[in-house]
DNA sequence: CCAATGTCAGCATAACTGACATCA
DNA sequence: CTGATGTCAGTTGTGCTGACATTG
């Protein structure tokens, strides 16, 4: 037997559970296929719209990243930019019709998932998980 | 408020963490940087050797995908292909000594990160992370 | 002039599929 | 011949850095 699988493997495999059944489940729905990637952009969106560089700070990846995720969900369809209304320089990025559905949708199939998970793993065991991940971690050590 | 992130992102986030942390601790301990997936390679390794096919299905890939991992390995000396025994088709894929030595230094960094982070959230946290996440939760659900 | 913002272009990594040679 | 194996080549997705125009 060798000595258990380390943590990083295991959140790894997690995710990868999370992202097959999200993507299974948006395209039997008929819905735009949105990748959990893509799933934490809308949420780092507010109704009022947001500027890349603001969305791209929150999401913790670079300017230019987010540029090209809004690019490609534009593209999509799902997202529309807007002139700001100070600023020239500034373009605020809103959810469409289709994008808002489709960001409902995704969160929706994400609450199934969790429930299917409890029932699977139990429902004690799905607290304690979100629990230990939604307590701040801190930085991650240097050692 | 918004609503509470969703299970994927919070997997995410923390599987960030720990590469992170991996990472830092791997190139000031001044070892060759093993990157969590590379560590997944040698985890599935065995000690007599192992195909590139049976490392893939291990992992989780494709066949071609582990080549190209093991290729990258084997060009940083820290992985040896021989023959096979007995058969000229099948090549078998070896730790070097570099190789055993890396793969020992991540471990043990794990070992530490993960020690580190008991004192942050508590070892309870910790143990119910890792049973969450241990607990098999079978195939990806279609709904 | 300076700093923030948006954008374009290019690079790196890690996954994938396709195609092909080889050998049990 | 067939199937498994190893390999090469190309594509895609997603992150990065660098460079540049625009504008407050």
């Amino acid at each position: 037997m060798p000595t258990s699988r380390t943590l990083p493997q295991l959140l790894n495999d997690a995710r990868s559970w999370f992202d097959q059944a999200l993507q299974a489940a948006m395209t039997t729905a008929g819905a735009p296929p949105v990748t959990p990637t893509q799933l934490q952009l809308f949420a780092a969106l507010d109704e009022e719209g947001t500027t890349i560089s603001e969305l791209a700070q929150r999401m913790g990846v670079t300017r230019q990243t987010g540029h090209q995720a809004v690019h490609s969900l534009v593209a999509a369809g799902l997202l529309e930019q807007i002139p700001h209304p100070t600023s020239d320089r500034k373009r605020l990025i809103r959810r469409t019709q289709d994008g808002a559905r489709a960001h409902r949708q995704a969160l929706h199939a994400l609450e199934r998932l969790e429930a299917e998970l409890a029932q699977r793993i139990g429902r004690q065991a799905v607290d304690a998980l979100r629990t230990a991940l939604e307590t701040p971690w801190g930085d991650p050590p240097a050692l």
